[in-house]
DNA sequence: GAAGCTAAAAAGTCAGACTTATTCATCACA
DNA sequence: TGTGATGAATAAGTCTGACTTTTTAGCTTC
């Protein structure tokens, strides 16, 4: 989790953000700088700093004469971690949550075949730590801990791939796991099948067969897209 | 494309996002808004507000007692299409070109079985369009147009998968698309069998067929992957 | 009814004064 | 000698008020 509140520009914003990603403001909808101002109780300053980071993010525009537009969803950046984070913590949750482990989905298994010839020694040794880590915390209601090596795990398959786009996406990975965690599904322990994909995509890394490690992702991915089926068919 | 320059700090940030993206301004270097502010001959108010979308695009991180220091790659909001832009405008253009190519040979496999199931009839109606268009203009050194119609069959079927993280990648492929034409490879008229491949794809769309477009895509993702190994071995 | 003019509205810009957090160096004390 | 407290310097942060610029809407005129 980032700093929350930077400045006073940054409670605007922790506040004005959320409620545009919520949909409070629909598309369409106009603001004004000087009356957001003084709802805030922010000088204009610290005011247009804030719409000058959600217009950076298209979540608005700004315009002369006519104030501070709310843009339609499809042209949000929705990859911005920020944008990513409030919308997560919003009500659209439920779909955000779907949408990110599509994505996942789709990029692991390339990652993680990617990750398989790759891989540095450290960086094999760190995966099979991790796996042994959620074994480890598999029983015994220890999701907390469960969570953490599950994080790190897929963390370091994207940054194995030495791709940089992969690698960006593992906070995006872990807020998906930590908010399944969290709040919607695995109310027990994590099943066991999953945990032996895990270590077993360890190994397949670690005996650099690209092919087995991609076809075991696809497998844990499957495996998350089922568990939202389950929540919400 | 998007406006060059809305208001002074948009100059600023064409200025310096260009600059700190080609690592003209190394991670830990610092940065002081008032000496930024004179440089570019700018008040500080308009200097605060470029500071403050470079922040929250993570190249820099503004502090206290210290000044606008700039942060590691690795840290970078990769995503974001202005960063994007002005990684593939400077020196390391390459290097980006790859990493972008290989995020699409994950995605778009996936997000093209999706439109196989999920694609509308107009949807699949306007691929089909796109695939005919680029037949069209496959012969003659027509690249321009060919890359039109390129673009759109491709941001077409991310839009149909019905996935919105998809859907916004549709700018990312884009601007490999004409950066590809524009500046590397392809100096004669496209590859006749990457043609087809995308007459076949708006095809298996069409008929529902998840497999088979999945099947395609990768064989279209592949060949894009292969003319930038044959640009950079 | 179309073209052009005018006035208002809101963002954009600037300058200057003031506040606050953070760092670094100095100094006293153990 | 090392450690902790003190204080000064520094650069970002904030606020205010005046002014500029662009764009829209309404009105006038032909």
């Amino acid at each position: 989790m980032t700093t929350p509140g930077r400045g006073l520009h940054g409670r605007v914003l922790d506040a004005l953000g959320p409620a545009i990603t919520a949909g409070e403001y629909p598309p369409g909808s106009v603001l004004r700088t000087d009356e957001l101002a003084q709802r805030f109780d922010v000088s204009r300053s610290v005011m247009r700093e804030a719409v000058r980071v959600l217009e950076s993010m298209h979540l608005v525009e700004s315009r002369r004469r006519v104030g501070v537009t709310v843009r339609p969803r499809a042209e949000w950046n929705v990859y911005d971690p920020q944008v990513i984070r409030w919308r997560l913590a919003g009500a659209d949750r439920p779909h955000q949550l779907r949408s990110l482990t599509v994505l996942r989905s789709a990029v692991e298994p390339v990652a993680a075949g990617l990750a398989a010839t790759h891989a540095t020694a450290e960086q094999c040794a760190e995966l099979t730590r991790c796996a042994l880590g959620m074994v480890a915390t598999s029983r015994g209601h220890r999701l907390q801990d469960y969570l953490v090596h599950d994080v790190a795990f897929h963390r370091m398959i994207l940054v194995a791939s030495g791709n940089e786009m992969f690698a960006r996406l593992g906070d995006v990975v872990a807020e998906v796991l930590a908010g399944r965690t969290h709040h919607e599904v695995m109310f027990e322990d994590p099943d066991p099948a999953a945990v032996t994909l895990h270590v077993q995509l360890a190994e397949a890394v670690r005996e650099g067969d690209p092919v087995r490690a991609e076809r075991l992702t696809r497998e844990i991915t499957v495996g998350a897209l089922q568990e939202l089926d389950i929540l919400a068919p």
